[in-house]
DNA sequence: CACTATTAGTATCGAGTCGAAACTATTGCA
DNA sequence: TGCAATAGTTTCGACTCGATACTAATAGTG
C-alpha cells in the first residue's frame, strides 16, 4: 500500500522532472508525446482518433494539438482515398529528429546496467497491462506479436487489414494490435 | 537504447493516463501533484518554492495552483512568524483525503506481486536519482535517512534545523534533506 | 434506394498550466 | 543606511483539458 503511493509518486514525478526540460524548445510536453507516438506507430494507425485513445485524451485535444504541429512544420497531413473523413499524419524531418532526441530521462537510462533495465522494463509493461485492463483500452502492442500478423519472405503480413508490411513495419505499434 | 526509448514512452504513457482519469473531480494533476506531495512533505517543506522545485515548475505556476487549492477548499494558508515573507500550506480534512484517494494506478499495483514492487521501486529510485545528479536539483529525501537526522527516545531530532521531530515527522520527506 | 445511425474530425468554451518577466514586500548584508 | 537577495504574486500569450455542439462522410436497415 505504502509502495503503491511511492510507486505511483516516482513514476509521476519522472514525467513531469521529463516533461520541465522538455517545455525549452517551441514543443510542450503533450505535442512532444504526439511526435514520439508518431515515430512509433504504423500507417495504419496514425490519425487523431488512434493517437487520442493511445494517449487517454480525446479527439478534440489531439486535434488542436495536430493544429499547431502542422503550422510549426513537424507534422503533414494525408487524406485517404477510400474514407474521405480519414486522415494519416506524418512526420516531417524535422519531427522525426526531435522524435528521437534525447533527453533528460534517456540520459539518466543510458548509463544504467542493462539487466536492471530489462527488470524495469519488464514491471513497467507488467503495470501497464494491469491497467489497460482496468479500462478496457487497447494495447497498442508490435505487429510482430499480433495474432493478425504472418512472417513472409520479404517482411510480413497482416490478415485483419491484408496488407504486406515491410521489414520495419513488422516493429511498428498498431492500433488493431490483438495478443494471441 | 531503444530499450531507453521504450522505458521513457511506458513512463510517461502511464502517467497520461493516471492523469487522464484522475482530471474527473474539480482537480487536475497538477493541483493533484501539489495535494500529493503536501501530504508527504513535512512541516519545513511546503512553501511554494519547495513545492516547485519538488515538481520541477516554478513558483509563479505553483502560485496560481495554490490560489484554485484554497479557493476549493483542499489546503489552508500559514505564515510564518518569523519570516513574514514565508508561507506554509496545510492540507484541509478534505485535501488529506484526496491526497490518500486509490487512483488507477495505484489499483493496477494493488494485484502485483510483493517482490516485484520492490525491484521496481528500487529501479524507478535509481533512475530518478540519475536524474536529479543531472540537473542537481534537491533529493527531497525521508528525514530518517537524512545526515542531520538523530534518533531520539521520543521521536528524531534535525541538526541543521535545530528542532525535534515527533516519530511520524521522522518519515516525511524534507527540503533540506542529505544523504550521508 | 432512401433514411437514419454511426463515425471522423473540427470549433468553441472556460478553467487551468506553463515559462518568462515584471512587480511588491521583507530580510540580510556590508 | 542602503542595496542586494529572497519569497511570493501578477500578468502575458500559447496551449491543454473535458464538454459540447457542430459538419461531412460512411454504414446499416428497412
Amino acid at each position: 500500500m505504502k509502495q503503491d503511493l511511492e510507486i505511483r509518486e516516482l513514476i509521476n514525478r519522472l514525467t513531469r522532472l521529463d516533461a520541465a526540460t522538455a517545455w525549452g524548445g517551441d514543443l510542450n510536453p503533450t505535442q512532444r508525446a504526439v511526435l514520439d507516438y508518431l515515430g512509433r506507430a504504423n500507417r495504419f494507425s496514425r490519425s487523431p482518433s488512434h493517437v487520442a485513445e493511445y494517449l487517454g485524451s480525446t479527439r478534440g485535444t489531439v486535434s488542436q494539438s495536430f493544429k499547431s504541429l502542422v503550422q510549426k512544420g513537424y507534422v503533414t497531413e494525408r487524406r485517404s482515398k477510400l474514407d474521405k473523413r480519414a486522415i494519416s499524419f506524418e512526420l516531417t524531418e524535422t519531427g522525426n529528429a526531435v522524435a528521437s532526441a534525447q533527453n533528460p530521462l534517456t540520459i539518466a537510462l543510458a548509463d544504467y546496467p542493462e539487466g536492471e533495465k530489462d527488470n524495469l522494463l519488464a514491471s513497467l509493461r507488467g503495470v501497464l497491462g494491469a491497467m489497460l485492463s482496468q479500462n478496457k483500452s487497447r494495447p497498442f502492442g508490435i505487429c510482430s506479436s499480433c495474432m493478425h500478423h504472418e512472417t513472409t519472405s520479404n517482411g510480413g503480413y497482416c490478415r485483419l487489414l491484408s496488407k504486406p508490411l515491410l521489414p520495419f513495419e513488422t516493429h511498428q505499434i498498431c492500433y488493431e494490435h490483438e495478443t494471441t
